[in-house]
DNA sequence: TCATTTTGTTACCAGTCAGTATTTTATACC
DNA sequence: GGTATAAAATACTGACTGGTAACAAAATGA
């Protein structure tokens, strides 16, 4: 993705590296919030002045549209994975209850849904990805419960819809409320509960 | 609780209410979110200038944590009701959903939750009365279940506690989603398959 | 009438925000 | 050397934030 083969040109060289500022940032936005952190502090951080931000980003938003787009490639897919590869509704779901409740990636909460729940304060272009992800994981979530509906197990009167909808805010819940440090143990155990709908026999 | 009976006292008398700027910030705050709305736009709302509101309020933190007294009074209380006054446990898991679900003043969501949701926005009154309020929630519910649990009909393995804090966060997740345009009828669908781990047989 | 008290009004404070114009610096090309 | 070019650094803009000082207005009490 990235020219680390720079031919030399014109200019004064470049000091400032847009993908460990996009790292900082990153990394700001997802400890806290993206909200709570301002371009000044994250341009401090990096150790760059304001304007070699804005020649690398454009605004604010391409700024948390680039953070957004890397957080997905190199966290989303996890869960992406889970989604595709499990073996089965009850595997899924356990390793889906893992992540959610267990995996050290989630102890400051998800980038992501930090910025699903501040929508609106977003950017266009950056708000525009939340979206779009938001239903690809809606996709996701409803393939993988179509999946146990055709193999048989499924509880009555249920939509896949409405199914995928509600596991994909159990997961949300539960991994904010890791962002707000409740006890881990009882994330799972909660976890566990909601997604026991899907299984009763 | 108010001096309607103004015996006239020195100095030049008083055109604002306090009360009512208390309400104007209340709808904002509630129809938007507490982050989301500032003095001065609360006060060209309500008609009066910036050192009016300090003198009745004192800070921004006493604003916010009169408006939440007052939110607590006239909105908290009828879940509190709920809890109360429900006859058994499937009467009272009933009322909630009704309420959260479709109840018309959870249309835009509800403030405390808001509030909560960015509690380290808020000044540290209005911080405390939140952590205070969660706290009375989480025992309320937790009477609901024990009661239950009392009454003989309570699903093995869970601890009391767990299932208060699981019962007043599925709440919470259904009233903001209504907050978010979630279809109505959906969300009853969806918390309603939430609470049913509370009474399967 | 005149001082006292309490309110409302105006204009301001310092700080922060996202974003940018201007200048300085470091390179390549000739 | 000199010139073109692109990046970095500094300093700024205008808007907004919570909060307040200074003053004007409206009442009471004497």
């Amino acid at each position: 993705m990235n020219d680390d083969n720079p031919k030399p040109v014109r200019g004064r060289p470049r000091t400032m590296n847009a993908d460990t500022v996009r790292d900082v940032a990153m990394d700001a936005y997802w400890r806290t919030d993206p909200a709570d952190v301002s371009i000044n502090a994250i341009c401090q951080m990096a150790g760059i002045a304001k304007p070699s931000l804005y020649r690398a980003f454009g605004s604010e938003d391409g700024l948390t549209r680039a953070v957004l787009d890397s957080y997905a490639d190199r966290v989303l897919s996890v869960v992406f994975a889970i989604l595709q590869n499990g073996e089965g509704l009850q595997d899924t779901l356990d390793a889906l209850i893992d992540f959610a409740s267990a995996d050290p990636r989630m102890e400051t909460g998800c980038l992501f849904y930090k910025m699903r729940a501040g929508k609106h304060r977003l950017g266009p272009e950056t708000r525009a990805r939340v979206e779009e992800i938001d239903a690809m994981a809606q996709a996701a979530y409803a393939a993988v419960l179509q999946g146990a509906r055709d193999a048989g197990n499924w509880p009555g009167g249920l939509s896949v819809e409405a199914g995928a909808t509600y596991l994909g805010e159990q997961i949300a819940l539960a991994i904010t409320q890791r962002a707000s440090g409740e006890d881990p143990a009882r994330i799972r155990e909660m976890l566990t509960l909601a997604l026991s709908v899907f299984t009763r026999q």
